[in-house]
This record gives structure tokens, sequence and C-alpha cells, in this order.
DNA sequence: ACCCAGGTGAGGG
DNA sequence: CCCTCACCTGGG
């Protein structure tokens, strides 16, 4: 079934760190621009595929036989920053050894263990966080498609060659044999900045619209410089997030831990309350601010894996619960 | 026809 | 500070 690695093949491997769970990784939640279908290897053994858009590429990954097996679509990728994207650098032995250490959380391992939390692209991961605000995780994903498809750059087919009318804008369309993008990048902040408020509404934004707007001209003008944040401790690179339009106490934990990597960030959203309230706390109620005081204190810098059990774990039982 | 969904920001106590 | 409420929009 794997073809031949000829010349120019574009398929290449990676090895992830131990206990890493690809399916489990990109269904956690974290991302909105992988899909992940389920396989049948020739053996009869069920595996994952998954599809992404990466750095500028395209990127199909594959778990088989502790390997992932990588085919990019686009212009081939780097594979080791594929790697680090995915977060199948991370010593997961480690951590989840010391997580496992909470009987609750011992629990719910068994269930989630394997995931890894993700080094997304900041300004991606900061707009996509913004979007899903009062929002539902199939709807955020849709707008981000159509963000990237309306504002972002098209990219080709390993092979396939830009023409002309594309580069003067929309692509051509497949009628005029015109090469068909397999996927678009996600846009710059100063081409957002200069989208208009309607056409940020037709990628089903709803009142978001001026938040992305206003965001992404305050990060084109360099009001907060993304690129500095890595240099700030914890609680100034929170500040200075927490000052952008859209960017509250939840979304700003969830940049600084998917787009940062900074593990001590504890977002609370809905379903984490509901884990630690339902788990911890004899199902009293605290507010969410209450919550991620008392996770940090209580699992410092491994709080961001953490709650993403948390939230894998919760969701996973309401969801074998629920009737509907 | 309603009701809900991974919050945020504005306004008043 | 804490509390309450409206909010685009698509899918149950």
């Amino acid at each position: 079934m794997t073809a031949p690695a000829g010349p120019r093949t574009r398929t290449t491997q990676v090895v992830p760190a131990s206990r890493f769970h690809l399916a489990r990784t990109l269904q956690s939640g974290q991302c909105f621009r992988w899909t992940v279908a389920a396989a049948v290897a020739s053996g009869g053994t069920a595996h994952t595929v998954a599809r992404g858009v990466v750095n500028g590429t395209v990127a199909r990954v594959a778990q088989r036989g502790g390997r992932l097996i990588v085919t990019w679509e686009g212009p081939p990728g780097d594979a080791a920053r594929l790697r680090r994207h995915l977060g199948a650098d991370q010593p997961l032995e480690a951590i989840e050894g010391e997580l496992a250490r909470d009987p609750v959380l011992r629990r719910v391992l068994a269930q989630t263990s394997g995931i890894a939390i993700m080094r997304q692209d900041p300004w991606e991961c900061l707009v996509s966080y913004v979007i899903s605000a009062f929002n539902n995780i199939p709807k955020i994903c849709r707008s981000v498609e159509a963000l990237a498809r309306r504002f972002g750059e098209p990219i080709y087919a390993r092979g396939a060659r830009e023409t002309a009318s594309v580069q003067a804008g929309r692509p051509a369309g497949a009628h005029r044999g015109a090469a068909v993008p397999v996927g678009w990048s996600f846009p710059s902040p100063e081409r957002l900045a200069q989208a208009s408020e309607a056409a940020l509404r037709a990628c089903i934004l709803g009142y978001r619209a001026p938040y992305v707007r206003v965001l992404a001209r305050h990060v084109a003008d360099g009001d907060v410089d993304l690129g500095a944040v890595p240099r700030l401790d914890f609680d100034d690179a929170r500040a200075a997030l927490l000052a952008l339009p859209g960017v509250g106490e939840k979304v700003v934990e969830c940049v600084l831990l998917f787009g940062f990597g900074r593990r001590e960030a504890f977002p609370v959203d809905v379903w984490v309350q509901r884990a630690v309230e339902r788990w911890y706390l004899g199902g009293r109620a605290r507010t969410p601010r209450a919550i991620r005081e008392w996770a940090r204190e209580r699992w410092g810098p491994l709080a961001g894996y953490a709650q993403q059990h948390l939230f894998a774990g919760v969701r996973t039982q309401d969801r074998l619960d629920g009737t509907s």
C-alpha cells in the first residue's frame, strides 16, 4: 500500500514521543484546521489519517506502528516543524506519570492518554479563539476555513504552478484549467485589518466580525507585538493579550497554552468548570477565576495538560451519558 | 418555534 | 469587584 519512495518522494516519516496519540490530540478541541478520518489498513487494524493546513502547506498524517507517516499535498514542509506543531516532541510519558498521581486524572487518563498540547501559530490561534466565544466547534472550524479561503494565500499541489489569473486575485476556476488549490494559508494581520466588516461577516463571524477587524489592526500596527510575547513572563504576556478586543479571561489562556506553549495556562470553559466542580469540589459552584487559580496552585507548570485531560474526559463522559 | 453553543464587554449594584 | 444580560448564526 505504501508508495515506493521515489527520488522525488513527498512522503516522509516522523517518530513521535512515546505515548503520542494523533487522533486524541487533534480531536481534543485545541485546533480548528485539522480533520481526522479513521481508516482501515490492509491488515484490518484501524488507524488514523488526518489532514491539516500548517506552515503554508497541507499535510496528510497517518499514525501507524508508532510512526507518523507524513505526505505533503502542498509544497514539501519541514518534518521537524510539523512534529513540533503537533506536540509530538513533548515528554508525554513523564507528564502523564506526574499527573497520574492525582486519582481523578489517573482515571481520566485511561480515556485520554496520548493527548499532546500543540504549538500552533500564535496569530491564527488568537483569531480562532476570539471566534470561539459563545460559539460551537463545527462553526468555528467553518469560520476559520472561510477566512483562509477568502483572505489567505492559495496553496497548490506539489508541481502545480500559479497562473497569472490566480496571482491577480481569485482563482480563475477549474473550468478554465487553472490549478485548483489544495488549501489556503491563514491570512496575515495586515490582510485581515483591511478586510471590510461585511466581508468578515460573510465568514460566519456574526457579531465577532468587528472584534477580528480591530484585533487585526492592533496587531498589524504593532500595538501588541506577538513576536515579543515569548520573552515576557506569564503575567505580562497575559496582560498584553488581554488588552486586545475580544480577548477575555478564557481566550487569553487558550492562546498562551496552544499558541505560545505556556503550559501553566489553564483555560476555564464551561466543560472544565463542570469537570472541576463535579470531580474535585463535590458539586459546589465556583467562579472561573477561582477555578483557574485553584488549578494553577494544584498543578503548576502542568496545569495546561491537566486542563486538556479534564476537558476531554468530561466531554467523553457526558457524550456517553447523554441521551442525544 | 424555540433552545443551545468552548465568552466577552457594557452597565449597574 | 461581582453580577447580569445581550449577542450573530447554524443546527437540534
